[in-house]
This record gives C-alpha cells, structure tokens and sequence, in this order.
DNA sequence: GGTTTAGATGTTTTT
DNA sequence: CATCTAAACC
C-alpha cells in the first residue's frame, strides 16, 4: 500500500478513478457540476508523474481562466510538491502567446508584437470601413467585428470567407476583415482570435516547430472543453497529433460562451475525430444538497438540444430554495444583503461563503449600494476592468507605442494625451499622409523630423508639434534600456506631462487616477531587476492576456463577492444568491426571440444555481430601471420549471399594498433607517397577536430601511420570528 | 485647435 | 442613464 500511485486513487469513485488511470490515448470526461472534475484532472497529472514518471513539465493543461490555472497548480502543489511548478498550465490564449513568442517569426509574426484587446480592434474595425467606404450607419462596426471575429475562429481568414461567402453582407464584412487583418500587419498586432489563428497557421507550415511542440508536450488535456471554439480544438489536435494523448473535460449543459465562438460541437467531433477515446462520465453531485441538485436538473431539462445526464447526489436534502420577490431593484438588493447579514449572524454561515450572482454588470450597483447601507464588505469581480480604465490604458498605450513604435493605435491614442494641440485634423492628416507615402506613421513622423524640407501637409508649428512629440517618444526610448520597468513607468510619465496635466486637471477622478497609476506601477514592479526594454514585452502580454486583476482571494478576509454568472462558471459557494430572475434580464432581453440563444441563457442560470452548496436564493424584482426609465419585470420563465414543491415562496398574504409599494417605488432610498422617521411600532414587552403564529411578546424592534423589524417570542412551539412591520399583520394584544 | 454643450443613442456575457 | 458624438462656441 506504500505505492504513491495508489493513494492518489483513494477516496474516488470508480468512475473518477477510472478517468485518472485512463492515461494512455484519448479521453473525454462528460462531468456534470460538482462532479469533482478539477480534482480528478490534478490527480490525473499526478498520476502520471507517480505511476509512469511523466514529468509534470511534460504536461499542458488548458483552463479557461488564468485564475483556474492557478488553482489548478496549487492543487497539484499539494499534491506533487516542487514538481509541480513545471506544469504548463493557463488559457489557450496563454499558451500560444508562449508558442509565437519563441516561433512566431517564421509566419511574419514579429517578436515585439503587440495584442489588441477589444477596444482597439474597435478603432481599427472603423478605421477599415472608413477605408473601404463602408456605412457605418448601415452596417454597426460592432457586428462587422463579431463577423470577423466568427470567421477568425473559425479559421477563415478573409479570402476563406469571401470564397464561401453567401451574399451583400459577406461581401462587406469581407473588404473590411482585409483592410483590418493590414492595419493589424501595419501596427505589428495580434488580436485575440489572431493568437490562435496564427499559431495554428504555425504548426500548419512549420513542421519543425509543431515536432517540437508535440514533443514538449505528449500530454494535453482542455478543461471546460465545451467552451472551446474550432480554433482552439485544431490547436489542441496539433499539439497532441503526434502523441494522441488528448483528455478533454466538459459538460454540454454548462456551455455558455457561444457568443464567443464556442462551439459544442468540438464534443462530438472529438468523438469522431478519436473514435478511439475512452469517454467518463462523472454523473455524481458532490456539492449541491439534492434540492438543489434537483431543481437545477428540472431547470435544465427544459432545454430540447440536450443529451440527458443522470445526476445524482448522496448529499442530504438540505433546505428549500427560497424565492425573494422585491418592489424594486434596490429592495431585492437590500434583501440580499439582509439575508447574507441573518446567516452570518444566526446560521454561523461566513461572508466569504456567500456570493450574489447576476447577469450583467450593471446590476452589481445596486448590491453595492445596500452592502454599503448595511455595512456588509464586498468583493466586486470584473465590473470595469482595471486595465480598462482610461489612464491605465493611456499609460499602456505609450507603453506599447514604446516597445513597438508602429502601434498605430496606440500612437493616435496618446499622440495629443496629455494635449499637445495635436488635434483631430493634424492626426488625421499625419495618418493620410502617411498612407499616400505607404509607410507607418511612425516613419512619416520621422522624416518630417530628420528631412527638414521634405514636402508635407503641415505647417511649421504642427510640424514643430508632432516632432517633439517624436523627440519625447525617442528620449524614452533611449532610456528603456538603462533602468528598470517601475522607475521606467514613472519616467514615462513624468516627461509626457501626463501626471502633470492629471493634477492640474479638475477631473474631480483624478485622485483615483493617480492611484490607479500607481498600482500599475507597482504590478510592474514584478519585472524588476531587469531593464525596462526586457520587461516591457512580458508585462504587456500579462496585462492583455491576465483579465482577471481582481482574482478571488485566498484570504481570511470576509467580503461579499458579487460576479456575473457568467464568471462563477467553475466556483462554488454555501450560500448563492441569483437576482434578477426576470425575463429580459434572465433570459436576456438580447436572446428572447433566438431559440438557441434562449437556450444558452438557460444554461447560464442552470451553472449559476448548481454553484450552490446549502442554500439557493433565486430574487427578483417587479419593477427594474431599465433605459432610464422603470419597466415592469415579468417572472423569469426559468422560475416556472423549478418544482414547486422545492420552493419556499414568501409569505404572499402579507404582501403590502400597492400604494405602499408605490412609495416605496417613488423614494426607494428614503429613510436608511427607520419607516421615513416614523417612530416605533411597538417596544419590547409588548404583547401582540399574529394571525398565523398567534399570542407573542416583542423581543425586540429594530429599525431597517423604510421599515422595523420586529422580533417576536410567539406562544407554544411557534418559537421567536422576525417580521417586518410593514407586512401589517402583528396586532398589540388584549386591546 | 480646444472646450463645452446639447442631443442622440444604445445598452450581455470576456480570453 | 450614462456614455459617446457632433456641432457650436471660444
């Protein structure tokens, strides 16, 4: 029994450890939630290692998020030790970016590329139809780019495109997707699609290099494989072409990023690609209580494009889901964090295991607003991403534009931040002259420099103006080499006069700004002992590759995390609260009249409530503020396939009267405390009545937003209760 | 060329 | 409702 091996198969059920032994050839894991499939994937790596001395550092394994990665390797740490480390684990994204930055060059990718993120590709979309003289009034940039992007990732570049291309559209879609894919090529840039696009082309021309991948590699396995897109399959099939060591893990039902290319058909073509693999499933539920467990089967089987998965779960019954129904927005937020509040106090339930989960960003606010009211800590994940905020990206922009002078982007972006009275007009010019010269902008901003008399469309101040800005460009460049990448950052900032024009500014933000520069700064501080020129590179792709700056912290600290449901894909919590379970919210108002699209949002409520481990919250409210304006909320239609019997509604008898909601509609902030000043309804010893709960003495009231929560020791068995006032149903007695 | 303002406009999810 | 755009104004 002293065999290591074998004690990484204890405490498995015979399918997990079937999926751990299994390690030779194809395999593909179908696991429902809770299934336990993170683990059975570390203890698979370390069964490698152990029973057939595969070094962890022969092993890639693709997670969808970086944060999973991480946690992935801590996992492994524990299991493994030191070995561990080697493990190649991260994003798709993560690993081709890896991959081109050692054999990039042999397909023209050069070495000091940069990546666009999705607000660049933006600019560089428009900039392409304004080119080919598209009408952005009739065809939305915002739907050209998702066509391109489709195509992208589905390995079709604009030629691919054009020749199957079916129609007006197509047509367009392909004279912007080339002019795009040159800009790209000008500003030395990759997008997102472009890392795997690329690294594929790679492999497709490059023998060699895939040869010493595959053997790098001879194992691969892909997490939540049923969000990857066609891309990232071929890739993973490349790599993994020579060995045929490919395990991929997945769960159809949890496939909910289609809107990125995901394609969940890769489960089906794996299994004609490999007819060969070995397929697990993991069908039992370590995690959720079967009520949960239940209702979520229930939720899910609404969905007609499914194969059926037998779930089961040995863990107990456990409580009933509990619906909230709140007036307003901010009253079902308020509940959330009265309740979250009442189980940490009453039920020994931590902060920390509580997080409230939603579709769209935007309902995060009003969670904050009553954590804040409260006094409840929060965690906010995503939200407006850090590096998305205007100064980080303007300090990245010259960062970028230092390491590649081409960016394009980048150059305009920063070329008049701070002003410099280089405004739209000259930028334009310098960009079309540029152009009429076929050079980059950078090269055409040289020669106006280093040819005095070169014929050009700007006079001597514009032309004064745009050269020193190339002098500052110049000047940091030449200091990139002699220090390191903080002290770098400060320099940067310091002789553009963007600090400068920040505290001068009456930019009432400008506080948070510098601060935010600051912590950039300090997040660069990891690539110090190193010259800035070396770093640059590396701290560039982590900010565009590592999204997830706000990771989920492995503290002691109590918070209350609030994420999308689309982020709490693979996390797990006692305590789940859902709000906005309401139709045009979930399902999305966007996916209402598309059947698939209807049944994406299904799934995306069905991961977000088998996220659940004791208890399950499902809220809504009956009137939202939506455009500006208050709309009325209809029951989400997922409500409706949850079992009845597996809810326990809210006491709909003493629900108030509608001018009362009314009020509270009009001034949903008035009065944190107290019913709008009105004094107490009853003192502690009184004796009241209840219609349900009959003769009890108030223990205690106290006050609660817009209302009083009175705390009542009723008579016989009944127990204490606490009641809302406004609920009108408490009576004093013997009156 | 810069700045301010009114007006329109468009609202998901993220590596 | 908040953010972006275009046009008027400085």
């Amino acid at each position: 029994m002293a065999d290591p091996a074998e004690t990484l198969l204890r405490g498995l059920n015979p399918p997990q450890r079937e999926a751990v032994q299994c390690v030779d050839g194809p395999l593909l894991i179908v696991a429902g939630p809770g299934s336990g499939k993170t683990r059975v994937i570390t203890h698979r790596i370390a069964y490698l290692n152990r029973k057939v001395g595969v070094s962890p550092g022969r092993i890639a394994a693709v997670t969808f998020t970086n944060r999973a990665a991480r946690e992935m390797r801590s996992r492994l740490g524990a299991l493994l030790g030191d070995g561990a480390g080697r493990l190649t684990a991260g994003t798709f994204h993560a690993l081709c970016a890896m991959i081109l930055r050692r054999d990039g060059e042999a397909i023209g990718v050069p070495n000091d590329y940069v990546i666009m993120d999705d607000e660049d590709q933006m600019s560089l979309v428009k900039q392409a139809m304004e080119q080919t003289s598209v009408d952005s009034k009739r065809f939305p940039a915002r739907a050209i780019l998702s066509a391109i992007s489709r195509a992208k990732s589905q390995l079709l570049g604009p030629d691919a495109l054009a020749a199957q291309s079916d129609g007006f559209y197509d047509e367009v879609v392909h004279r912007v997707f080339a002019a795009y894919q040159a800009a790209l090529a000008r500003s030395h840039a990759v997008d997102f699609d472009d890392l795997l696009g690329k690294t594929v082309e790679l492999f497709r021309r490059d023998h060699a290099a895939l040869g010493r991948w595959q053997e790098r590699f001879i194992h691969f396995m892909v997490d939540e494989f049923q969000d990857t897109n066609t891309a990232q399959y071929e890739l993973a099939r490349q790599i993994a072409g020579r060995h045929r060591n490919l395990a991929v893990v997945g769960d159809p039902d949890q496939s909910i990023y289609s809107w990125r290319n995901a394609d969940i058909r890769n489960i089906l073509s794996f299994q004609k690609d490999y007819p060969e693999a070995r397929v697990v499933r993991l069908s039992q539920n370590y995690r959720s209580t079967e009520t949960i467990l239940q209702a979520a089967q229930r939720l899910i089987r609404g969905n007609s494009q499914r194969i059926e998965q037998d779930l089961f779960t040995e863990n107990a019954r456990g409580v009933r889901i509990r619906l909230v129904e709140a007036y307003t927005e901010e009253e079902e937020a308020q509940e959330v964090a009265r309740e979250a509040l009442r189980l940490t106090r009453e039920d020994g339930v931590a902060l920390r295991d509580c997080v409230v989960a939603y579709r769209v960003n935007a309902q995060s606010r009003a969670i904050e607003e009553a954590c804040l009211r409260y006094g409840l800590r929060y965690k906010l994940i995503g939200g407006v991403r850090f590096y998305q905020r205007r100064e980080v990206k303007d300090l990245i922009a010259y960062l970028r534009l230092l390491q590649d002078p081409y960016d394009e982007v980048s150059l305009t972006r920063v070329v008049n931040v701070p002003v410099r009275g280089i405004g739209k007009r000259t930028v334009d010019e310098l960009v079309a002259w540029a152009r009429s010269l076929d050079v980059p902008a950078y090269t055409a901003l040289q020669l106006l420099a280093d040819q005095d008399d070169y014929p050009s469309p700007f006079d001597a101040r514009q032309k004064r103006r745009l050269t020193d800005f190339l002098a500052l460009l110049n000047e940091l460049s030449a200091l990139k080499p002699t220090m390191e990448a903080p002290q770098f950052i400060d320099e940067t900032l310091e002789r553009s006069g963007y600090r400068r024009a920040l505290l001068e500014s009456d930019d009432p933000d400008a506080e948070d700004r510098l601060d935010n520069l600051r912590e950039f700064r300090g997040l660069s501080a990891e690539f110090a002992g190193e010259p800035a020129s070396e770093a640059l590179p590396r701290l560039l792709e982590r900010v565009a590759l590592v999204a997830d700056q706000d990771a989920i912290e492995e503290n002691e600290e109590q918070y209350l995390t609030l994420i999308t449901l689309h982020q709490i894909k693979g996390l797990e919590y006692r305590v789940v609260f859902i709000t906005g379970m309401e139709d045009g919210l979930l399902p999305h108002s966007r996916s209402l009249d598309d059947p698939d699209q209807l049944e994406e949002e299904r799934r995306i409520a069905y991961v977000g409530m088998t996220r659940a481990r004791e208890r399950l919250y499902l809220c809504r409210a009956l009137r939202r503020r939506m455009f500006g304006a208050m709309g009325a909320g209809l029951p989400s239609r997922f409500l409706k396939d949850v079992p009845p019997d597996l809810i326990e509604k809210p006491d709909r008898s003493g629900r108030r009267s509608e001018r009362e909601a009314a009020r509270v509609f009009r001034a949903p902030a008035a009065a944190a405390n107290g019913a709008g000043g009105a004094p107490p309804p009853f003192r502690a010893g009184e004796k009241v009545t209840h219609p349900a709960f009959g003769l009890g003495v108030v223990v205690n009231c106290a006050s609660r937003p817009g209302d009083y929560e009175v705390t009542v020791a009723f008579a016989g068995n009944q127990g204490v209760k606490r009641l809302l006032h406004s609920y009108g149903k408490l009576e004093r007695a013997g009156a």
